[in-house]
DNA sequence: CTATTGATGTTCGTTTATGTTCGATACGCG
DNA sequence: CGCGTATCGAACATAAACGAACATCAATAG
């Protein structure tokens, strides 16, 4: 157990607990008290909690509501899969837009070397993974920095795409319904409006089970969408109000297994 | 066993394992820890893993880090105990401006709980840093992410200051001279004077070593600056010139042996 | 064959994490 | 209020881990 996650594990108990003792942190890992103090001393300084004689506290009085990301990520075979669809629609020195969302980290993560791409982004899990590529031109598109989520959004972000024309972009989404796109957050849905108006190719990048979500925002038309890739497990549904609509869909096949070797 | 399969199966393990140890993984294929802190700290550049001491954990989607890989932070202490007195120059409810670097990171990660701050930064290590804190509004200036630093620079990050009125400005440099403040890089030179023209207070914080340094690109003149806050041991000559320029200086005592020049 | 390059191992000075000691401080109780 | 006890945190100590620099080896190119 090393210091960051015991300090991680600190911070669950006590929101769980309200309160948490010195001695019994020390006990459960078996470490010094002092190693406690430092750890609570640490955490008490960036906010995280309230100090207490003997123990500590949650910050905000009373009220629990950190959520820990520890949702793991669904469909993660569907999405590699889904990714390597969709950089193969992209050629050397584009102009790319990755929207936020896992979908797109992952596209982000697998863009091929030495294609001299610039990437636009308001997603700083984009950012970080691309942080290191010395053969992509990253340009993050400022913003206020969205609780709970690694991303930009606001009127500074919808300003700072209008300035920027993109060959494509990649698109994710929390719901795929037949009269359109949905998000949850109406910050995000107002950036993929303002995304799309700027691009010159629009690729829907979402696995199966978005067809079958519904969320509350929708931010785009399906005229707006050029493609959409997704993985086989699509329902039969919605392949057949694709079709009808004569969207441009690709189907990626995915092993049950998850992708294995390279 | 070459090296690419080698991360790859790194990879596996950290996913599976939720954490391992650098000796492990030494042990496992043979090679030595050094080999191993290599592709940890190759795996970890690409983000595909969070570095730990001693070992490595699953960089989960959704928790962005973003760390100087520059050389070590030789004047850690000096730096935090600047940063404390940078923050008792700030007040509830401001918009703050900070600049990048490692000791404006320090000032980041001090805040203090529950003042309603908003902070306005081009530093990705900054934004990152207060992510979770529920009480202050982060604003990220979008604009080019930068090479081997993880900030944002040019002309989007330049007009994107504009647009805000900073009461506080804290900055960063790299050399201090009795004719202004330089900085090695003229892309951050112009943002720094940016946040300059629109900041109501400008505080620089810098450790004592910035006073023997010398830099490329002069960025600000010493009439833009209100106060300096920089440790005890600042050299007497610099000391002599400030005093001379009737320039507003706080020394902050710094523990014995602070300093260890070579 | 030799020069070059990339991966790996080794050395060594530095940093980090943790434990221990001890005087100062805060709490609880009468 | 005063007292005893628990807690605190600065200072010191230590072992492990770290990473820069250098050395070594194998594969490859010229």
């Amino acid at each position: 157990m090393d210091k960051r996650s015991r300090q991680e594990r600190i911070l669950e108990r006590v929101m769980r607990d309200g309160d948490v003792s010195v001695e019994s942190l020390a006990g459960e890992w078996s470490v010094s008290v002092m190693t406690i103090r430092r750890d609570l001393a640490d955490l008490s300084r960036r906010g995280r909690l309230n100090r207490r004689h003997g123990g500590a506290v949650p910050s905000r009085s009373g009220i629990v509501e950190f959520e820990f990301q520890t949702r793991r990520d669904q469909c993660a075979a569907e999405k590699q899969a889904i990714a390597r669809a969709v950089v193969e629609r992209i050629q050397p020195g584009m102009a790319v837009g990755l929207d936020t969302g896992t979908t797109t980290l992952e596209v982000a993560r697998i863009l091929p070397v030495d294609y001299k791409l610039t990437v636009l982004t308001t997603s700083l899990a984009v950012a970080a993974a691309l942080y290191a590529r010395e053969d992509i031109e990253v340009v993050l598109l400022g913003g206020n920095v969205r609780k709970n989520c690694p991303d930009l959004t606001g009127p500074l972000t919808e300003s700072n795409i209008r300035q920027f024309r993109m060959h494509r972009v990649v698109l994710g989404a929390d719901a795929i319904q037949p009269d359109g796109i949905y998000t949850t957050d109406v910050r995000i849905a107002r950036l993929t409006r303002a995304l799309i108006a700027n691009a010159d190719e629009v690729i829907l990048a979402a696995d199966h089970r978005k067809f079958d979500n519904t969320a509350f925002v929708k931010c785009a038309e399906w005229d707006a969408v050029h493609t959409v890739v997704t993985d086989s497990g699509c329902p039969a549904k919605a392949r057949a109000w694709m079709k009808k609509r004569k969207i441009n869909v690709q189907y990626v096949p995915v092993r049950s297994g998850g992708s294995r070797h390279a």
